[in-house]
RNA sequence: GCCGGAGUGGCGGAAUUGGCAGACGCGCUGGAUUCAAAAUCCAGUGGGCUGAGAAGCUCGUGUCGGUUCGACCCCGACCUUCGGCACCA
């Protein structure tokens, strides 16, 4: 243990160096202990490195930070990692504009994060650190994706793709918000491209009913995030046979019960059969209107003010219940990426099908009706349930039974079937970019689309190419890393040129952690056995849709595989509020932020991380305040100066303290005490409300202040000076540090066991008991705690005030509840 | 439009099971200390009314209504705001 200083001034610049030294050179900075302790793994989303840490990763890692802590102490064998997410655009963009090699960039970036994160005192096992863009991880990344790829999951197709002009990069589907790129906010357009997709879809229904493994831990707001994303919706898939001609085809509607109501059917108009069936008279029109609907974007063609377009193909289908000739249109609202891209439209019953009737004078046929009346001609569209009308043999039924009874129907007869539709697409990772894991595939042109052979992993990314975005990958113009021969034949063959999304690489990170260092397979399984799930995530609600829901999918293809053996990788997720300033998100471009370092190299990191938690709800959004962080170290400054005031009587106490040895002032402090252990433990650990646990400490600390002066027993003195800092220690870990090794500690702080709080001595005496009448509140008196119902009502009856408020009343009742209230009800 | 969250002093926020609204902090006011200031310590601090004072009354948790002996908390309707989804068939 270092000499302690025994400075008189709280000096946090000086103290926090000196840990920090110390704590770097003897490890104390990791958590792990032996194994035969339970495990608990704390995660926070790893960041990526823009340079020095911004005050959300502060506050995300803060939260981490003391749950990894208390629960050391607690007595847990902690995984507590930190890592990169190193690849990405930001870093090309930069390499770019300055020229700097963007791996150059993304070291010096990294390296100014591994400081912060070092002086804000992070507990993380920093020997393990990951960084995606190394290839020691990324080689694993190509792995999984020819795992896979193997396994059915990963397949190049040619689709419609959202295209970011600026970025110069296909997206995501995730990736796109309100038509705008998620990350540089310019529009999105669409592009016909083939890409590389991972098969999501296909777990969208395991997604869904594996929240029941998570929902415990996960927050609602999150799990209906991603049932939102996910869209499952119930109904029928209808085959409508062309009339003229051998062809079927499919609608999904959730509405089969509104089938006699069909009046009209719509393709998209992408729609592969649309140039096959249109009839030679209205091939002019079509195209026509055609051409207009392919100049609106996705993003036009989904708002409610674009005017519904369309026009009549000549062609008819046969409404499979009654045989009725449908024509068939085409129309712009009427979108390729849901169902089946036909539909079959119901005016009467659906609110744009509706606008499209009226505006093109088709017939409104109603066929649910609200009260069994017919209601015709109809002045709007009715949406709802009711009773089936104009139906045939299902008229006079519920809807919502029709719907089963019709479904059944076309079921028997063999053109329908229930079938259940999802709005999640296919994750797109291709990226037209240079600084992400290439793809390690092979093309031939004789073998077509080979994976490169796991022993020639990685596929490394040359060092030397010109970013100059194209649209195509900087690496398609680097020859010596295009050019390569087939590894089934031999012959000249080519490289897959694009990278991967760089959400591929953080979908499995959490892995990687168990086994950091694992040359031989991306994880050990004895490992992730051991440490697997994460037993406590935390990190930003907006990745909701993304990161959060790609690691879930992940899993769930490593458990189909036989590689891991659970199939949710996080079992308890806690996304935390942001930072503002001034009402607004901080950022640079607005110019409002306000960086960790400023306030650690002005107050210290203890008062960062203080404030940080203190400054409201772990999960909601806060405003920086420059006066609150005054406050926060106002409230440090107070510590230090009791501990220092009363270094001396706390050295030299021999003895525990024993309630029998105490007066009354003596007696409340301690009990304070007790209460105060009780209530930061449980806020801390089961409520995740740092903010409240803090202002416990505070009102011991104020407590103890007031009441120092009049405490003679001295073992009492060490007690509540230990145990302060020791609740106080996961917040901040300096200060604590530095004033448990002057008060002649040799062991550090951070390495003394959690105090257990003893309820007797936490348990008030007495209690302020409440007499009201009528509800309100009229007067109080202390009464031991435990009096029974009858000695309550006796007190409060025999009050004065109490009289007075009941004088001349009759009083009908009284309610009494034990330990808080006395009501008496009088008239 | 559908789904979900939030709304409490001058400010950030507490109130854990329907039982003292406003813990703790910021700010402000007063006092102590000081030649003075900073720092620190102590006290006060939701609004209105009554009172010389001690004290007391009363209103008060977005709005309106309801349930209850009792509502920030539960129910209904609405307003504001944030977020997710959205011509999704």
């Amino acid at each position: 243990m270092e000499e302690a200083t025994k400075e008189k001034v709280y000096n946090p610049q000086k103290i926090e160096k000196k840990w920090t030294d110390k704590w770097n050179r003897e490890g104390i900075f990791s958590l792990k202990s032996t194994k035969n302790k339970p495990k608990y793994y704390v995660l926070e989303m790893f960041p990526y490195p823009s340079g020095e840490p911004h005050m959300g990763h502060a506050r995300n890692y803060s939260i981490g930070d003391v749950i990894a802590r208390v629960l050391s102490r607690k007595g847990y064998n902690i995984l507590h990692p930190i890592g990169f997410d190193a690849f990405g655009l930001p870093a090309e963009n930069a390499a770019i504009k300055s020229g700097k090699h963007p791996k150059e960039s993304t070291m010096e970036n990294i390296e100014k994060m591994r400081v912060a994160l070092k002086r804000m005192g992070m507990s993380y096992d920093f020997g393990d650190e990951i960084i995606t863009s190394e290839p020691d991880y990324y080689r694993w990344t190509q792995w999984l994706f020819l795992l896979l790829y193997k396994m059915g999951l990963a397949e190049k197709r040619e689709a419609p793709v959202n295209w970011c002009g600026s970025c110069q990069t296909v997206l995501a589907n995730e990736q796109v918000v309100r038509g705008k790129c998620e990350r540089c906010d310019s529009p999105v357009t669409t592009k016909v491209l083939s890409q590389w997709f991972f098969k999501i879809t296909k777990y969208a229904q395991r997604l869904l009913d594996d929240m029941d493994i998570i929902k415990e831990g996960w927050p609602e707001r999150a799990l209906t995030i991603q049932k939102n994303w996910i869209g499952r919706s119930e109904g029928a898939r209808i085959n409508f046979k062309l009339d003229g001609d051998d062809i079927n085809i499919p609608v999904f509607t959730t509405r089969p019960d509104t089938l006699y109501g069909a009046t009209f059917f719509i393709l998209a108009p992408e729609h592969e059969l649309v140039d096959k069936i249109v009839g030679e008279k209205y091939k002019k029109e079509v195209s026509k209107v055609k051409k207009i609907i392919s100049t609106q974007s996705d993003m036009d063609r989904g708002s409610e003010d674009t005017e519904k377009i369309g026009c009549f193909t000549g062609r008819h289908v046969i409404n499979p219940l009654n045989g009725e000739k449908i024509p068939v249109w085409v129309a712009n609202y009427v979108l390729t990426g849901y169902g089946t891209g036909a539909i079959m439209a119901v005016p009467a019953h659906d609110t744009r099908d509706f606008e499209f009737a009226k505006k093109y004078k088709i017939p409104i046929a109603e066929v649910i009706s609200p009260d069994g009346k017919n209601h015709e001609p109809l002045e709007e569209s009715y949406t709802g349930e009711g009773i089936m009308i104009n139906s045939g043999e299902f008229s006079g039924k519920e809807s919502i039974e029709g719907k089963k009874k019709i479904t059944e129907y076309l079921e028997e007869k063999g053109i329908g079937r229930f079938e259940v539709n999802y709005r999640i697409k296919d994750w797109l990772i291709s990226r037209q970019r240079y600084w992400g894991a290439p793809i390690p595939i092979i093309y031939c042109d004789k073998c077509g689309a080979v994976p490169v052979p796991e022993e020639d992993l990685p596929v490394k990314l040359p060092h030397d190419v010109d970013f100059k975005p194209t649209g195509l990958s900087p690496l398609a113009y680097c020859d010596e890393f295009v050019n390569t021969s087939c590894p089934n034949c031999g012959r000249k063959a080519k490289r897959e040129t694009d990278t991967m999304d760089t959400f591929v690489c953080s979908s499995w990170y959490f892995l990687r952690y168990c086994s950091p260092h694992d040359d031989n397979k991306a994880f050990d399984r004895k490992e992730t056995d051991y440490w697997m799930p994460v037993d406590q995530y935390i990190g930003g609600i907006e990745h909701a849709t993304m990161h959060l829901i790609y690691s879930r999918f992940f899993t769930k293809a490593l458990y189909d595989a036989n590689l891991v053996d659970f199939k949710e990788p996080f079992i308890k997720y806690f996304p935390h509020g942001v930072v503002n300033l001034g009402g607004k998100r901080m950022s640079k471009s607005r110019g409002n932020l306000v960086s960790p370092s400023e306030i650690y190299n002005t107050y210290g990191s203890d008062t960062l991380r203080l404030y940080i938690l203190f400054m409201g709800p772990a999960d909601a959004a806060v405003d920086w305040s420059d006066e609150g962080v005054e406050g926060a170290s106002r409230f440090l400054n107070r510590v230090w100066r009791l501990v220092l005031s009363n270094i001396e009587l706390i050295e030299p106490a021999k003895g525990k303290v024993r309630e029998i040895d105490l007066k009354d002032i003596e007696k409340e402090t301690f009990r304070k005490l007790h209460q105060t252990i009780e209530k930061v433990t449980e806020d801390m650990l089961e409520r995740f409300n740092f903010n409240t646990a803090i202002s416990a400490i505070m009102e011991l600390v104020n407590l103890m202040y007031k009441n120092i002066g009049e405490i003679e027993n001295k073992p009492l003195i060490k007690e509540l000076t230990e145990k302060l800092l020791i609740l106080l220690s996961p917040i901040a870990p300096f200060i604590t540090e530095e004033l448990w090794s002057m008060m002649g500690k040799t062991v550090s702080i951070h390495r003394i066991e959690w105090p257990e709080y003893d309820k007797d001595i936490a348990k008030e005496e007495t209690i302020t008991i409440v007499f009201q009448v009528n509800g309100k509140l009229r007067d109080k008196k202390e009464m031991p705690i435990g009096s029974s119902d009858e000695e309550l009502k006796k007190q409060a009856l025999s009050s004065e005030r109490i009289q007075k408020f009941i004088e001349g009343k009759k009083i009908i009742k009284s309610i009494v509840v034990p330990n808080k209230l006395v009501n008496i009800v009088a008239k």
